[in-house]
DNA sequence: CATGAATGAGCATTCATTCAT
DNA sequence: CATGAATGAATGCTCATTCAT
């Protein structure tokens, strides 16, 4: 055997040990980005040693994947919940705003991640893939779980990528703060009327 | 500043080499990525030596920005002569047709360098801060022209923003082709649609 | 600081190797001077590769100082005790012709390796502080060990910066044998006689 | 003919353009060394063209050398002409004192070039071939004058050559005063009592 | 004489990854 | 499991020098 097989540790000091690498990595990507951060730094700053490492991960974008990994929201079963209590407009208005906030919140903690997060997915097939599956799972759940919630919308796919990108887009110019003259409260509102708009949206043949 | 000033060629013969960096830049560029690109294969690609690229660019960044600026869609007087056209409902429909055709070819066409152009943009400063002038540019030229073309819309600069990242991410969907159970043709449609209702919607107070 | 630290090696192995490359680089220096040997090439005549020679030195200007370091002649103290035998003027004529014979060896020896490190130290801040740092502490433990050795000279310090530069001005005339015209062995003579003269005399006030 | 004579040039233009090359070569390895001093900068700094360096000079060294000649203070016969009226103790002792505060001058002036010519002197042989040159050149006229100024001094060359030392290391001393615990004004005095012991000292036979 | 664009060998340094212990 | 010394290919960039104009 020429090269020991990656094993997904069992033992829980091995679990811990794997976490505190990715977080280590997280810390380091975020700081500097990928490109820059080097795989002995990360095991320094995890405090453990490089061939460790190598032991968990097969190489440096495998510890990059654990990292987006853990960094993702993931779909908790309230967003469905309080979907389906937000049928009425006026609900639906509050439940949209609720969302964005709590993105924006993700955005501004998490900024330079998120910003290293989506250079990669441009410049790397498998990150690009990983953050595709992703996104598509979280719609995939969220569209499906409608007609169970009492709405019935149609072209639900449609809209619930382009809802998804607005609402990403908007939360990264308040993150990020760099475009000119724009008042960011008045977008918000623009945002979620072009939202409710879409959603009620009929295409005609 | 102890190095010689990296000079701008103004003999034409100089400015068809350094254009020829760029466009060897831009061909790597795309092909590898620009972490993967090496400055004495562009100069290769280039039929150059080595040191002509640096007489002419401080550093390989500086080769990447130039590529950008090449590759840049300029802001033609015609994309403005169009929108004076299009001061009713139907011309707008078609014209915003025109205009996401246009750019799904960009992006299909430039795909990769597009994508590259967005990794950069996420993980260099230098890069955000050209595409983000680029962008806030074009969208304020834009902008400026609507009252003198007989559009009065309110909150113009947060609608051109909104408009301009749907348009852009519906091209990105259509060049990459990468999202589940899309149908882009009623997403086109959705798109338009909502484009005119976010032009439409004033914010009451 | 984002670089891993230059580690001091413990272990007799690495020891071993650090010493093997400052020696490689000794080797070279002497030969080819510091601007015109490189790295790479150390690397190859320590046997290692290029790689750990920067683990174990921050740059190739670190290699340069610990080669000074061990081709410096440390005070032994041997040289404190002849001093100290040498109380009566016979003894310290005969005393200052040997410390001068073993400087001339040393400078005929490492003959290459001492013009480097002279040119070094004109030109390179980091040496000639190391340079001067050694020479200040060479002569304080002289000067301050002459009173418990019996001697009581006036202006030591002085004195001992003189007779240090006379000694070693003289050895490189002998090392390089580059004057004209010069009889190396009245030169000598003249030599002692002036250090004995030099010691004796007391500024009068 | 593949290499156009290095032509010394006899029109005035050129003899300007030549010294101003080299004033400007004097000024840069003066700031920043000869290494770190490039060939086109000084050409910038010069205003001419790197080429018209390469017509004038055969190579970045010749500069150099060409830098030397002009910094060199010439003989000048005041010199001998002082020489002649310090016969007697009294006056050589202020003759030697006069000569030592010039010799400070000009190491404090031109303190950079003093070390950068001294660095080059260790590191390039044909550096030193010329300071030897120099010096020796400069010691032989005086040593040669002296019996018809009226000096009768035994071993003239070896004395000549250690107080042309002694000088020149006090003055050094003085102008970096990188030593520690040192009182210059004690040290002057030491050094012309030792020069005027050393002049007056015979070798006995 | 003069220009400065062009050359390209050369070089210090980095860093993902391996492997002997 | 764990260590960290060791590897060495790879790379951005410099600069003395040449030569076509």
């Amino acid at each position: 055997m020429t090269k020991a097989e990656i094993r997904e540790p069992r033992q829980a000091r091995s679990i811990e040990k794997k976490k505190k690498i990715a977080e280590a990595g997280f810390k380091l990507f975020c700081e500097k980005g990928f490109h820059h951060t080097d795989t002995n730094e990360i095991a320094k700053e995890a405090g453990v040693s490089i061939g460790i490492v190598y032991h968990y991960f097969k190489d440096k974008k495998a510890i990059f994947l654990a990292v987006m990994d853990q960094a993702s929201p993931k779909i908790d079963s309230e967003i469905i919940k309080q979907l389906h209590l937000s049928k009425y407009k006026k609900e639906l208005e509050s439940f949209l705003s609720d969302i964005i906030d709590k993105d924006i919140r993700l955005h501004t903690i998490t900024k330079s991640p998120h910003e290293e997060f989506q250079a990669m997915c441009h410049s790397d097939p498998d990150v690009s893939e990983y953050m595709n599956h992703y996104k598509n799972q979280f719609l995939s759940t969220i569209v499906d779980a409608l007609p169970s919630l009492g709405f019935s919308i149609s072209n639900p796919d449609e809209k619930a990528d382009m809802i998804y990108h607005m609402i990403d887009q908007y939360c990264d110019a308040v993150a990020l703060n760099k475009r000119d003259r724009i008042n960011y409260d008045d977008m918000k509102v623009l945002l979620i009327q072009t939202i409710l708009n879409l959603l009620n949206f009929e295409i005609s043949n």
